[in-house]
Parts: C-alpha cells; structure tokens; sequence
DNA sequence: AAATAAAGTTAAACTAGATTAACTTTTATT
DNA sequence: AATAAAAGTTAATCTAGTTTAACTTTATTT
C-alpha cells in the first residue's frame, strides 16, 4: 500500500491519537486506497456498504431518494472527512443511501471484514474512531437544531459561512436539496439576499 | 457501589461486549448512582455537562430554548437509554441542551474525569461506547431522513408506533415539540386520524 | 369540594415554502 | 460554431403548518 498518498489519513489520525510506526504499518495493511471517477457510486441503495472511506481528495454526496424518485441529499463529503452509509455498514444490512462521487475522487478505504481486528490489533484505533463518531454524532445533532429553529434563508446563510468551499464546487440545485428545500426556492433566497 | 441497582446496565453492556467479573468491578467503581426528582435538571444550557448518564429507571427530555424562548425537544429516555448533552461532554464546553427529568429517575453516571482512564483500564468499555455512539449517530440520520420526507401527519404515526410506551408517559404538548410543530396542529392531526 | 393551573381543542386568518410552468443562462457535445 | 442538455430564474397559484384567540377538559392544590 503506497503511504504516500495515505500521508493526509496519518496527519488526520495524528490530530487524535499517537501511533508507533508498527502500529501506522498494520493500519496500512488492513486499508486500501482506490481512485473513483466523477459519477461512480461507492455506495448504492440496497448494496450492503463494506467500506468505511476516507476522502484524500474529490467529493462525494450521500443522498437518498424517496418515494416519488425524489433525490435528498444528507451530507457532502471532501477532504478529511468520511463517506459511508453508516447504518449499513455497522449492521452489514442493505443500505439505505448512495454515496457518489461529484468529482474524480481518491478515498481510503477500510474494510468491514478486518475492520475489528484492526481494532483489536490497534486498540488506538478504536479510540480513534469513537471521537471521530462522538464528533459525527454532535455535527448530526446540531442539523436538526438548525431544522428546528432556523428558516431556510438563515439555514442557507449558515451553509454558506460553515462551507465556503463547498458552495463553489457543487451545483445549487444539490444545496437546495441538501437544505431541504427546492431549487426555484433557493433561487428566490439567492435574488433576496443581492439586493439586501 | 450498589451493584444490585445497576444490574440493568450490566445486562445492557453484555448484549455489546463480555466483561470479567473483574472488568465490571472495575467499571463499577467508576461510575455512582443518583436518583433525580421530577422537575430537576441533569444537564443546565450554559453549564458543562460533567455525566453521560444510563436511565435505569423513569424520564427524561433533551431540549434547548431558542432566542424566542421557545422549547425544542430533542429526544426522551427511558429505561436503557442515554441522556447527556454529548457535545458539550466530548469538548467540556458550555451545554447548548437541558436535560430534565418527566418523572423520578435513577441513573447511573459516567464523570468525564475518569471514563479516559476506564477505557484504558477496560478497552472493551471503549468498544461498547464506540457501538453506543454509532447507533446514536444512525438514529440521528434517520431522524433528519424522516424530517426530510415524512409530513407531520406520517412523523406522528411513526412515533406512535416506534415509541408507544413514551407517548403513554409524556403530555401531548412535548410530543409535538418533539415533532417540531405547535399542539395545536397535532390536536388537528389526532383528530382527522380519529375520523379515519 | 372549590378554585386554580395546566393541558388539550377548535376554528379563522395568515405565511413560509412547494408546485407548476415558461423562460434564460451556462455547460457539454458534436 | 451550432446544438443540445443541464442548471438556474421568475412569477402565479397553492398548501402544510403557524399564529392568535377563545374555549373545554383534566390535574393539582387548598
């Protein structure tokens, strides 16, 4: 496994918790890093989800569709963050969500299978991974505060400030999505918030 | 410790992991028992949260008072569940959330101070948080999906069937701030589902 | 048992955001 | 460069859910 590459997953782990070299190369070694162009699914609707990801570099959006075929979209993912469906992947039932790729897109990718062992052989690494959840959890948490309390406008000012980087890579009708609401509506925002 | 009055939370962490006798002495001699009266508060908004507490017995609600004063409810637990305000427990920082107890409730707390230092004396413990907070975190999702996709006609019959011993215990009012709409509309919604 | 407070109901007027549909601008394809 | 497809805009109409306010029922206190 070339380490090069996974050099930003070592430098993101770092943030958390402190590996020997020993225990950087048995995390190597139960990883893979794969390359997915602009379009592909690394994960889709009904597959069970074997791999936790890692984003290197690219995006990802993780979506549902509901009943009427409509796309809702619940996260973005770029650099440093992950990509999963987490509920089918800790349950290995089919997954409920999609996750694909909106650029070309370089993950690393951990394995169901091994993934215990890992843990087993790392024990840091499940440190690791429970802040990394703990955080996921709180970050879910304060979305549907935001639900709650904040009208779309406002909910679309947050994202804007919280995201910068986001907003410019990604189309608005997927903003709209992912903010729950409809593109011609986000475009009424939009044209209200030029002339404020 | 009592361990007779913790047992449940015995029996709630072997359906996750296997401790020795040894590991839940251990585990027991980091955690207390307290009993909490209707009315009171585990967890004030502005305060640290100090405790991730198991509910061995009664209620509690999670909310927070937005800038018109308006309650929010975030969740209830019952009987093996979880109350904390997680993120403030994970970062130490001022609680955005209250938790408040609906009825008497006995808990079983874990001081932040010294859960670092049981994870490292009983790694499984680290394990069965880290399953916990997945679930929480899927549970999480789940509800944004249902927000995105239910009305809240078909978010209140869900909660019905999911939570059928809270709705007996919890006034209606709370339900629908649960739901996120006024009392007045979910009096509307239970009585066009009495026409039915 | 009476008095009071808390919880729940009903209905009219209102609003944030959806829907539909026609149109414009930008991006991709040949 | 021309064409088609995708993305974004604007405006009229509609609807799920809010607000306000008056009222009824159920709990709690004395």
């Amino acid at each position: 496994m070339n380490s090069q590459k996974v050099q930003p997953l070592l430098d993101y782990i770092r943030k958390h918790v402190t590996l020997t070299k020993e225990e950087e190369d048995v995390l190597l070694s139960h990883v893979t890093f794969r390359k997915y162009l602009k379009g592909q699914y690394i994960v889709q609707q009904g597959d069970v989800c074997k791999y936790e990801c890692y984003v290197l570099s690219g995006c990802t959006k993780t979506f549902y569709l509901d009943d009427e075929g409509q796309e809702h979209i619940l996260m973005f993912s770029i650099e440093d963050w992950w990509a999963a469906d987490m509920g089918s992947f800790i349950t290995q039932t089919p997954a409920n969500f999609n996750v694909q790729c909106l650029e070309n897109t370089e993950l690393v990718m951990f394995p169901y299978e091994t993934i215990e062992e890992l843990y087993a052989k790392v024990p840091k690494l499940e440190r690791f991974f429970r802040q990394i959840i703990e955080k996921a959890f709180v970050a879910s948490q304060k979305r549907i505060v935001r639900n709650f309390s904040l009208t779309a406008k406002e909910q679309y000012i947050y994202f804007r400030e919280q995201y910068p980087e986001i907003e410019q890579r990604i189309p608005q009708y997927m903003i709209a999505s992912y903010l729950g609401i409809t593109k011609e509506f986000l475009s009424k925002i939009k044209s209200q918030l030029a002339l404020e």
